[in-house]
DNA sequence: TATTGTTATACTCTATAACTATA
DNA sequence: TATAGTTATAGAGTATAACAATA
């Protein structure tokens, strides 16, 4: 009933910014600059929303060349500040579900990046760890992600960005 | 291929904060708290997606009792501000398909809060409105969604909401 | 009994392509 | 030919429930 998805998925359109319009009279449908928003510019989610569309197409467009999405980004950090860390443990701190947390695990597995070691003390968990290439590749996502971050500084500016992370610091 | 869908939706539990740990000792994968984030919290990204699942999810919580989501709220708001705006126009401005405007405006229709009228000039298009009663609930949806606004600043402080537009106002 | 990881199902959203009726 | 709206399909993500192994 109200546990509806609201999503901000993206979409890198291909033709962007392309095929505006040849000629012909304008007709009312076509002036998007113009259309009224209203209410919607008072709302901070609305601006979220946008603003998140843009930072993750970046990051995706940014690290597409290692194909690594921010979810599988965030997961190999965690799992590589904190070796050992079970499933569950992960999920909760990244707010993942742990049914969906398995096929992320599976993906980033055939790829070499992680290793499940069952825990010798409770044989139900996992002990995430990162491979030796995993700890390697790591490093090249960081520095690409680096890279996204400096994008996020240009669009927005640099004093900008820091007042953003130091106003949403709360939300870890 | 870097075409990937990032989520970002939401979830609102329903044992949310209960449900900690009875007793027993303490296993490695307990102290979610002590979870390194290492870079993460660098990334405006990170901060962003957890804000947003955040206003998603109190917005949803705040407009439950008439079942309305941001998107919805925000298809409703544009159409009532720029009566006879094609479907087209609505898609493009708020950045959502117009494959899903179609099954988005079926609901709406079906609640008899938006109606499609065949635009004389071009036979194509549909015009979109909103019925009497839509523009009624509207003005009830905004009331409950400037409550919800209310939540924000008392979440983030008065003066950080209204930065945070600051910032993102570039976003429409 | 409870928890971890897993599998499975239903639903939402995105991305895409194709179809129709108009232009 | 091109565009607006529609329909359909595939993939990603969420929400849930159920199951096996283990505690």
């Amino acid at each position: 009933m109200s546990n509806r998805a609201t999503q901000a998925t993206l979409k890198i359109p291909k033709n962007s910014g392309a095929k505006r319009r040849a000629g012909g009279k304008p007709r009312p449908t076509d002036n998007s600059s113009a259309i009224e928003l209203d209410g919607l510019l008072g709302h901070a989610g609305y601006a979220v929303r946008r603003f998140q569309l843009w930072i993750f197409q970046d990051f995706i467009r940014t690290l597409a060349a290692v194909d690594i999405t921010p979810t599988q980004y965030s997961v190999l950090t965690v799992i590589g500040a904190n070796p050992g860390l079970s499933q569950m443990a992960v999920a909760q701190r990244l707010g993942i579900e742990r049914a969906r947390l398995v096929h992320l695990l599976d993906s980033l597995e055939d790829r070499k990046l992680v290793k499940r070691i069952r825990s010798r003390t409770d044989r139900r968990s996992h002990a995430l760890h990162l491979t030796a290439q995993g700890t390697v590749s790591l490093r090249q996502f960081k520095l690409l992600a680096a890279e996204h971050e400096r994008h996020v500084a240009e669009k927005i500016g640099k004093e900008n960005r820091e007042q953003l992370l130091r106003i949403l610091s709360g939300f870890t």
